[in-house]
DNA sequence: AGTATTGGCATGAAAACCCATTGTTTCCCG
DNA sequence: CGGGAAACAATGGGTTTTCATGCCAATACT
């Protein structure tokens, strides 16, 4: 699976207090020349204390990749499990949510929660999929490099909340 | 990956007012050349205080290239984390700015300061990739060979900045 | 009706775009 | 071999467009 449209780039953004957000343009543009759905997916990240996100196209594609690992692993006993497992993961776990003509979406509740996002989220493309971060615990996180944190505090001192 | 069209040469451009910076013509010819997107990816450099630059294609290369590395090692546990934190690199840590008619880009703030770019750009081909200096940070960096020292001072003199 | 949710408009800031000027190199023709 | 003329490169300035976001209106749901 090889995209040729790649989510990169970084930039925070405000939640209002109808728990709208705007989708960074850049992030939008890619989506929209991967398919016509002005949409995205969210789901919490495996990892991370952060949100996964990506266009419907690609989820599509991460389902194929699913199933042809099942078929390899036909006589692994396991193996029937391990694919209902993250079937369930791969698409109730998600939601699917719209972006109206001005980019902005509604952070699903569920999700916001799931993934603590606060008055601020953070956007990291990350090649085929993004991520959405509360800042806060990007920077507490001890996994993340200290480059990519330098870069959360400066797009924080953009705003004018920076330490 | 062997790229056949390498970047190469050296120049010295002004930052003007607003931030913008011509891309000299020889390295936007290797860009054309190598895609048909008339951009450039611009990371702060690993190990030197300056930029590290090159076209898109050369991202998404650079991408696959990780792919491949995890499905590799898909056993190891601590492959997860590597390759996420590398991704976060490689797309969260860049910025895409695309060059206009005449061949400017505006350095996003965030880059030229990690770069610490002032008001002269010193902008050296590397090969597959490029690199953009504050030529005073060249000049002053041990690491750096006489040689190409001397190429700077050469390009400065040019401007009648020389020392 | 009252409340909550969605869609559309308004605004201010920032980014992309366009045109003009200058200096340099190329190239042709005298 | 010189002297422009023409192309291209770099840079300055101004103008339009886009973006994020606040605000209000329209709609649906109780």
């Amino acid at each position: 699976m090889a995209l040729e449209h790649l989510f990169q780039g970084s930039a925070l953004n405000a939640v209002d207090a109808k728990g709208r957000v705007s989708v960074p343009a850049f992030l939008r543009q890619v989506i929209e020349r991967r398919g016509d759905l002005k949409t995205i997916v969210l789901a919490k990240h495996d990892q991370f204390p952060a949100l996964l996100a990506y266009d419907p196209g690609f989820a599509a594609a991460r389902h194929l990749k699913l199933e042809r690992l099942l078929e390899k692993e036909e006589t692994n006993p396991d193996a029937e499990l391990a694919y209902q497992q993250r079937n369930l993961m791969a698409f109730a776990a998600t939601e699917e949510t719209p972006y109206d003509t001005s980019g902005r979406i509604v952070l699903p509740p569920m999700m916001r929660r799931k993934g603590q996002i606060g008055e601020l989220a953070l956007f990291l493309g990350t090649g085929e999929t993004f991520q959405i971060w509360n800042p806060k615990l990007l920077l507490d996180d001890a996994r993340i490099p200290e480059d990519l944190k330098d870069i959360a505090r400066f797009r924080l001192e953009e705003r004018g909340l920076g330490a």
